[in-house]
DNA sequence: ATATGTATTGACATTCAACTCAATATTGTA
DNA sequence: TACAATATTGAGTTGAATGTCAATACATAT
């Protein structure tokens, strides 16, 4: 099993990006990325997981997953519904398997 | 519209308990639960509200949803599951109503 | 009225995530 | 080899969240 520091700088040398490009555009100190690289420090927040993901050219969703943080736009998303976190209420009083969830997936693009 | 500190001074008074009584049980200062009361803090923690809302024998659904915070069994849950984090990224992207929402909960509920 | 339980207020404390800064080491290249 | 680019490490910073403590004010029953 890999290490969030581990897949991050596989990606990152994947693309032929050094430490200190991508520290400068995303908009943190290059040290950083090195210490989050060698698991040094616990991954970063979300949105700079996010940012790091543009900035590299990838889908954020593996790394955030391995981190199990939510980015802002989602976080705020459930914070501003209360349907929504009855449904969470419900769902994690019902331990659904990972199957389960992804029926509700399923359900959700069928009501669209 | 009221406050999240008038819904919880109301709560305890109608339950006949003192600031004193419920900081003790609940395990903080009763100095704090003054402030929360005057709305001269912001609401607690997520689990902090959990307990009091047992203490007081209430459920903590509603004084949750005013805060928009997750408890901590809710938030490990979703963390978890990497399924569950999907979901949500898909949620957030369609902005549900609550009608949908609930409609999920509901689908939900079938799934047992 | 005063004693006692109850509530409020102001200032300060603690913890933690999420970093930064400066120094040092390593790696690649001519 | 020697120089420059890159990476690593250690120590310190910052801000937000979540409270505590001590002093003061208020309320109420006798």
């Amino acid at each position: 099993m890999k290490t969030f520091g581990q897949i991050l700088k596989e990606i990152r040398r994947s693309k032929n990006v050094t430490q200190r490009e991508l520290a400068t555009e995303v908009g943190v100190d290059f040290s950083y990325i090195s210490k989050i690289e060698n698991d040094h420090m616990s991954p970063p927040a979300a949105d700079t997981i996010v940012k790091i993901c543009e900035v590299l050219g990838v889908p954020p969703d593996d790394l955030l997953a391995m981190t199990g943080k939510m980015p802002t736009p989602i976080r705020e998303a459930i914070s501003e519904k209360p349907a929504a976190q009855q449904f969470l209420r419900e769902a994690q009083t019902m331990t659904l398997t990972d199957d389960e969830w992804s029926a509700l997936t399923q359900q959700l693009k069928k009501l669209r």
